[in-house]
DNA sequence: AGATCCATGTAGCTACGCTACAACAGCGAT
DNA sequence: ATCGCTGTTGTAGCGTAGCTACATGGATCT
């Protein structure tokens, strides 16, 4: 018997992503296919590895037992993938970086764009994704390297066998009206004042969130925005404060005021995530990514607004 | 890219075995496919996998660490494996053992014969083969357990990541035609009489050689036979001395006197061989197997010769 | 109940891998 | 050198496995 690598694969996205559906679109295929491989692998396996629970379906435990075992089999996969990379004497080949939007333009792109300039046979592509979605697609092997971003008070911890690469830390700054009076970067200021947030269940809303109750009040959110630039926007047309993180601040419109919170309760830490491959080491192209993102060069300071620089 | 393990699986056997023909015939296709395959693995790899070498093929570096990469993952689908057959409540599925001539008919026929008594949905097939052909196919996993001897003088190191399991101790006996003089069982009686020994180059001979020559005399060996059963005809036939496994004297022709050794010189080592499977236990079929043969059954005394028993 | 979502069957097409045969290259022998 | 044996590689043709597109059947929500 010989438990082909496809179906492996098969049973892992589904195991991962806990449907048919959601497999398959990861997969590029039709959830036809992904059910006809799971029959044939059950077929293969002698036991039933799926089966339905509701609308959706949920792995057996022989089912639990393979997908284990699976992620073995593609580890080491990936693994001769990475030790055949290594042959190569200049680094070559595709590294897939998911990252959320803000460190995707001001650090994976110009790290991105570094990496190419040294190794022309690289080819770093850049791919925006969120939080959770990326994580899987880091562990379907969708994505080979995923940068995270983690609030000083909501710990992201990391499950199983990635590895963690600091980057950098981002200081949150305050951004106000340019018509408002200008304070001395205290939150306890705005106490009063209407608030711009980002949307529920998003680090960032909890960031102000935590920012302003250490401050001692609870902030009135009048807007919410998850995209900075909008955020941005909004400030400028007068509607309200907000806490923005520093790499979000390349592009400041008109009648917007940065000043660095003078007390710097919360910052995010910002990291780049890895499969670990058990020991072994990463991919030449992607340690030379990694390289990029976290090395010296590190935030490209000179692309901060004059008002910070 | 994905690396099949079909292909993985073509490229193991070709680095096992050498050659592209005794790599097909292991797999039970033409050298065609396997030449196919190895085009198209390379193909996928971005290396040359194997070239010309006169007459045949040697692995270029690169397929030296595909090789090494590609056993690792044909030992995680083997786990993968094991691991749904550990899901079964009853021991079931297939194994394979090699054994030479003599410890299959003695030890591992009666072993095979229990385990299927105890565990009907057990097959077990025994595979007669000599020493390194059967630990060829034991790496390449066309067999599961291989009964190996080992001569006291002449460790048989175990290469690689192999695991080994006693079975037992085989001593060898003085086996003289019935119409010589009765002596002692002491080799130095026989120093100037005929030798029937095994052929050149196996360790049963370097066996006989190292007993008389620790009785201080270099047998005079006029026969050569590598079965024992002709051994045995030859005795009887009062061609010469011979020493012979106990293993082997389970049908002694008339004509034969057996008497063990008085001086244990020289006993053989009797045990298995599995793949070890990096820490993870065997598959429950194989260890069903193992019990068995090193089992306080052991070596079936009742089968002996009566002159032993 | 109707609408919707999700998983699973069926028909048909494509593509991959195998066999059989042929060609070619190295090594040894007469 | 020539012939023959052995071993690898190329080519044509066939069988099968896996995919898509579409249809079917449950389960959930409104």
């Amino acid at each position: 018997m010989d438990l082909d690598v496809r179906r492996l694969r098969v049973l892992h996205e589904v195991a991962l992503r806990g449907s048919v559906t959601a497999a398959a679109a990861a997969l590029h295929v039709t959830p036809s296919a992904v059910s006809q491989q799971l029959v044939q692998l059950s077929r293969e396996a002698g036991h039933e590895l799926v089966e339905r629970a509701g609308r959706g379906i949920v792995l057996t435990p022989a089912g639990q037992v393979l997908a284990t075992h699976a992620k073995d089999v593609l580890g080491a996969v990936e693994q001769a993938v990475a030790g055949l990379a290594a042959l190569h004497r200049r680094v070559s080949g595709t590294v897939r970086v998911g990252a959320f939007a803000s460190a995707a333009g001001a650090l994976v792109a110009p790290a991105a764009a570094r990496a190419r300039a040294k190794h022309p046979e690289l080819d770093v592509r850049v791919i925006e994704a969120e939080d959770q979605q990326s994580r899987l697609d880091l562990r379907s092997g969708t994505l080979d390297v995923v940068v995270l971003q983690e609030y000083d008070h909501v710990p992201a911890p990391l499950v199983d066998d990635l590895d963690r690469h600091p980057i950098t830390t981002d200081p949150m700054h305050l951004v106000t009206p340019v018509g408002w009076r200008r304070g001395t970067g205290r939150l306890s200021e705005l106490r009063d004042v209407p608030w711009i947030a980002s949307a529920e269940h998003t680090p960032c809303l909890g960031s102000t969130l935590h920012a302003c109750r250490l401050a001692g009040f609870e902030p009135d959110i009048r807007h919410r925005s998850v995209d900075f630039a909008l955020t941005l926007d909004l400030v400028a047309a007068g509607l309200g404060a907000a806490l923005v993180p520093e790499l979000a601040l390349r592009h400041v419109p008109p009648g917007v005021h940065v000043q660095p919170l003078a007390e710097p309760v919360t910052a995010r830490r910002i990291f780049a995530v890895t499969r670990a491959l058990g020991g072994a080491p990463q991919r030449p192209a992607v340690d030379a990514l990694l390289t990029e993102l976290s090395g010296p060069a590190g935030v490209p300071r000179g692309h901060l607004p004059p008002v910070l620089a």
